[in-house]
Formats: C-alpha cells, structure tokens, sequence
DNA sequence: AAAATTTAGCAACAGCGTTGCGTAATAGAG
DNA sequence: CTCTATTACGCAACGCTGTTGCTAAATTTT
C-alpha cells in the first residue's frame, strides 16, 4: 500500500494524472482542452505540461490554428515511452500482454500451465513468457512492471495467494515478493475480475462512471469500478459474484449454498440451453444494478465468448425490461472490447495506474 | 457537487479533515497522536491544530505527563461549536435531530406527516420542526444546515426528488432548492439509507472499513459505505437492495420480477414467521458479503427494530456458516447504535461532513 | 542546582497553483 | 505593407501548503 501524506507531491501526481488519463482518452488534447477539463488555470496547466514533456510522457504533436490568434500547440501521449506487463493466471493458461502507455495491447500470448501447477512452475513460466514477449530489449527498459491478475481468494494489499479455488499448491503463496525476486520487476498482484475492470475503465477515462465487469469462465465473478476506483473490498476478496443465491430452493452448490448464481447458470448451460444460462447471469446482472445503481456493465470471459451476443442480448434485454427504470437511469451493457486479453491487459493497465494515475491517499 | 481543484486549499481541508476525525473517535487526542495517524511532521499537526483552535472546533483539555520531559498539550473536540439538523423523512412520519459536531445526537424528536403529503406540506413540518428542536437561540447560529434522508429515486447531485414510492405528489420536486428558500438554510439530500451509512462511518472514524447498512421496513434498502466513503451510484440510485431476485421462482414483486428479496421477506413476516424472515434477510446479506466484502454488516429499520435480536442472530449465524470464509476474512454484524434515529442523525452527519470532512475532489 | 528528556514554536525554505503582466504569433482591416 | 485585434504562452512575484533546522520551555531525574 503506497500511503502518501496529503503534501503538495499529492497535487503534482493528482493534476499530472488527470492530463495522462485526457492523453489516453482524447489521443491529441491542448492547454485550452485541460484547463477547461480539470479547472486549473492555464498557467498551472503549462507547468503541468511542462513537466511531463521532460519526463517523456507527452511531447508537441503540431499546431491548431483556429483563425485569429496565435496556434495553440497540439499534445499527445508517448505510447512508447513506457510500457507493463500484464499476466492473465487461469487455470491451465497463463496469457500474457505488452501494453503501452497509452493503454494499447501491443503484444499478447497464452502458454499452457501445467495441470496443478506449483508457484515455482508458474515463476519459470512468466519468467519464459516475459522474455519472449519483451523480445526488443528497448522495451525492457521502459518497463515499468508486472500486472498478475489471478483468481482468488487472495490478498491484494500484501500480494499474498490465499487458496486460490481448485489450485492445490495455492495457500498462502507470497506471490508478489517472490515473483519480484525471481523477475527483478514491480510485481502488483490482483483478482483476475478487478483487472478486467480496470481495464475498461483506463481506456475510457473520466467518463467512466461506476461500473462492473461480469467474467463467466468456469466460475462467474465481478470486478467493480465505484467512485472513481476499483472496489476491493475489507480484505481484497470483493467480486465472488457468483456465489450470490438467485433461488431459494435450487441445487446445492460447491460453495455449500443452495440456488447461486453460478450453479443455476451451470446448469442451465450444461443442458445446453445458453439462452437461459444468459437469463440467470442477466437476473444477477439486474440485481447489481439494483443495489449499486451502475452506468456500465461489461461482460467478459472465456464462457461468454463463445456465445456473446446471445449473453448481450438478454442482459440488454433484462436491464432494459426488469429494471424499471426511468429514461434518466441509463446503463449501457457492452462485451469487453479487449476480449481474451481483459484480464491480462488491465493486469498491465493497473501497473501503469500505481506510476501516472491518481495517487492513493490515507482514508479519512 | 462542490468540486474543488487540487490545489493547497484541498490539502488543508484534507488534512483537517483527518485531525477532526480523529476527534471524533478518540474524545481527546494530542500531537503526538495525530503525528502518528496522519503521517505529517509534527511542525505541520501544530499548524493544523492551530488553525481547528482559531475556529473553534478545537480546544486544549489539560495536559498530559508521561514522566520525563514537558507535558504534551491535550485537545478535545468542542461538540457545542458546530451543530446541523437531519431529517428523516418516510411515508407518514417526519423525524428530526439535533446532531452536534462530535456526533452526538443532542435532540430528536419525530412527528407525524399528513397521508400521501405534498412538498409544502413537509416545508411547513421541517419549519415547525426545525423551531422545535432549536428552541436554544444560540443553537442558531451554529447550525451548518439541514440534512434530509429520503427514500428515493431521487438525484442526490441535483437535490431532487425524481418519484418517491407510493407518495403522489413526489415527481421530479427539486426539494434542495425549495428548502433552502423556505428555511434559509443550507440543504443536502440524500437517499435514507445512504445517510443511515453515513451515521455509522461518522462514528467510527477511520477504522471503518467497507460496509453496509440494510434498513428492514416497509421496504428494504440498503446503504454502502465504500472505499471511505457513500456510495450512491452512478444516478445517485444505488440502494435498491430489497429488489434483488432470491427465489427465481417466487412470488411477483411490485416492482414486476420475482422473488425479489423484499417480497419473500414481507410473505414470511405477514405469515408470521419472523425467522424465517430474518434468515431470507440473511441470504441477502450474504449474497452482498460474496460480492462487496464487507466489513461491517449494520442492521436498522423500524420493522427490525421489533425483533433486532431475531435478525441479528440470523444473519450473523448465516455470515459464520455460509459463507465459509476464513478466518481473515471477519466481518461484524450489528444492529444500528443510534436506533430509530439512524437516518436523521446520518442525515445531520452528511451537513457536518461536508464542511468538516474530507474536500471532494473531481474525478480522474 | 544541574542534566536529561520531551514538547512546542519560530524562521527559513521548497514546491504547488495563482495572479499580473509582457511577449509571440496569427488573421484581418486599412 | 502596416497596423490592430485576438489568441496563446511564459516569466516573475505571490500566497499558501507542509518541511527542515534550530531554539525555547517545561518537567523529571540525578
């Protein structure tokens, strides 16, 4: 947990942070464009530009003549000034992805893992994967670290794997600390669901309101975006959004709970009847919405892939219908833009945050 | 929305903000103490404590000696300084309080409301109210204004009622702005259950965590305290709780699907069954466990408050069992310390949070 | 009474955004 | 071509934040 107390170093990272997330989203942006945006006054904003132009971060992208008056000159992002690495830790796979600055996938691979793979298996598999994905070693030197988005339960603040579901060799795995000793990188360990979320909500910026992405794999889980972050929880473990009861009286589930998300889905697409395995996921969706009062819903994973529109349509359908909602109570439901690679990329996406986002502060 | 810029001004309100929850929670405190908390030197705490002391809302309380050396110098909230009036406001019942500074809810008193009542005929009770409960001239002057917990939709940025269930007169009424006219007082409004949260969070200071109040009356709502702070969603909405499915194929709901939470709880209760109510209520519970991660589960409402042992038994049996957690992942279940005053003392809190709290700052 | 220890504050400083004002670059009018 | 209006941009001084270096005050122990 990176704590910064509330001194001026704050507000150079906060106000450098809103010109990067506007260098994301706009691709080109100009001193008028930032004032106006984050409400600081143009001379702030010049400092601001000026600063990260010497870091590499942005550079002059030519001149906006309006008419009268002299041009205004044009910036963007250096996509190329920094990149992370995101991993994707699946079951049997381990996918991997090169982004850059600018939040673009510039390369991804999956590799097999092992079945019942050890912490030390998947350390030479990243180890394997980073070298191949990292071939220019110019790249090496901007790397600014790895992302492991991971299924759970594990605990994010101090980058330990719980028990990961199903994993045998998965108690109480230090795995940042040894993944940083093995690799020599910044290694930031996260639920696979919250990478995903992050990853939505890097690429479109402060227009993302609050938002959840719903990743159907062998489980179902959720990764949340509220007020401008992602949601965790107490311990890290929020998002097991599938162990949520949806009927009172079905089957009896892994988890020792009766009628969850998850089974009934299971179920239903086990019968093959897809259309209703999307109808219970678009139940659980509608509750989120309910309870959270979300601007997006994103859906994502392997399961989903195969059949997304049929997923997207009752979702769409669901939320539009079920939820009873005024015209002012838009949500739109989306199939992540990032497909196979959302985990892995928002892994990267969530490396890249900690260095040119929003610095943490204490709470209260 | 009172959206601020980075700038050194936010740093100060930041950082008093701290010291003032700080106040809140301990009674007394000293510099040391808060030198410790907030990370700040503490030539920096003698600058905040300085200016809180200016204002009033501070002041010495003795000495403190260790043994060796000069005394530490130690201060204490000033409760009597700043004051601020909560309204809750249900279907035929207006509640008010009397909240001051520390969070002691000073008076409250409740009276009734006309059937299906119109906005004029809840401005006339907020003045009559407002007259009663600050019959102390010298309270007047204190008041930082009125805080109002509602039940909803409504659009808590904009201060307005959208379409209030089950009252007539209630569509789209920008209440904030007519109250703040007729009582010539500043007026913040928000959804009930996200002010009962707020009482909770206020009292605790920063050892809150992530949590959740769940309001059992005619309805059931619930508020979230998330990441330090209300979540209300991206439509100010967020709380609709009672309206997640449970029983996929249960009994229709008012608000059209089936088996929604607040349904199967109300024919249980009607049946007389109060457990079994209580253990639907739990499910529920659970279910928000497995997808937010709580820390702090807070039970309230009037219909709870008839059988509080009940349900606290049932949900905190069904978060032991269900949800097979390990043992680091704890979460606590209480039924609301401030009883039936939740809501309009969380309301007041909100008014003093605004002023006291931490400043917001604009998204990314 | 002297020394040791702890707390508190004054003064100078670095760094943030802000303000005031001057300079550069362009289009259009005369 | 020249002048003017207009727009963009930066230098310099400033106010305010927390920080650093050092001094003074108050108490217990020796």
């Amino acid at each position: 947990m990176t704590r910064i107390t509330a001194d001026v170093t704050f507000l150079r990272g906060y106000n450098q942070a809103r010109v990067m997330a506007l260098g994301r989203t706009a691709r080109t942006f100009e001193r008028s464009t930032v004032v106006e945006a984050t409400g600081l006054t143009p001379q702030a904003v010049s400092k601001v530009i000026a600063r990260l132009t010497g870091d590499g971060l942005i550079r002059p992208a030519g001149l906006r003549r309006t008419g009268i008056g002299k041009p205004a000159v044009v910036y963007e992002l250096v996509p190329d000034s920094r990149y992370a690495i995101g991993a994707h830790v699946a079951r049997r796979t381990l996918r991997l992805a090169l982004v850059d600055l600018a939040g673009a996938v510039r390369h991804s691979a999956v590799r097999p893992l092992p079945g019942d793979f050890t912490p030390e298996q998947l350390l030479d598999a990243l180890t394997a994967g980073i070298g191949a994905i990292t071939g220019d070693s110019d790249v090496r030197g901007r790397l600014t670290g790895l992302g492991i988005g991971m299924i759970g339960p594990l605990d994010h603040a101090n980058g330990l794997v719980r028990d990961a579901h199903g994993l045998r060799h998965w108690h109480d795995v230090p795995l940042r600390e040894i993944a940083e000793k093995h690799l020599g990188l910044p290694v930031h360990l996260d639920k696979d669901v919250t990478a995903g979320i992050t990853a939505e909500a890097w690429r479109h910026g402060a227009t993302f309101g609050d938002a959840a992405l719903i990743m159907i794999e062998s489980g179902i889980g959720g990764g949340f975006w509220l007020g401008g972050t992602a949601h965790r929880g107490a311990h890290t473990n929020a998002g097991e959004f599938g162990h949520t009861v949806v009927d009172l009286n079905g089957p009896r589930c892994v988890c020792g709970r009766h009628g969850c998300l998850e089974i009934v889905h299971h179920h239903a697409a086990e019968a093959g009847d897809i259309t209703q395995a999307a109808r219970v996921v678009a139940v659980g969706v509608v509750n989120l919405l309910q309870t959270l009062d979300l601007a997006h819903v994103v859906l994502a994973g392997a399961d989903l892939l195969r059949h997304p529109q049929t997923y997207l349509t009752a979702v769409t359908e669901a939320v539009r219908a079920d939820a009873r909602r005024a015209d002012w109570l838009t949500t739109t439901v989306t199939v992540s833009s990032l497909g196979a690679d959302a985990i892995a990329a928002g892994a990267a996406m969530q490396v890249l945050d900690r260095h040119y986002g929003v610095p943490e502060l204490a709470p209260i």
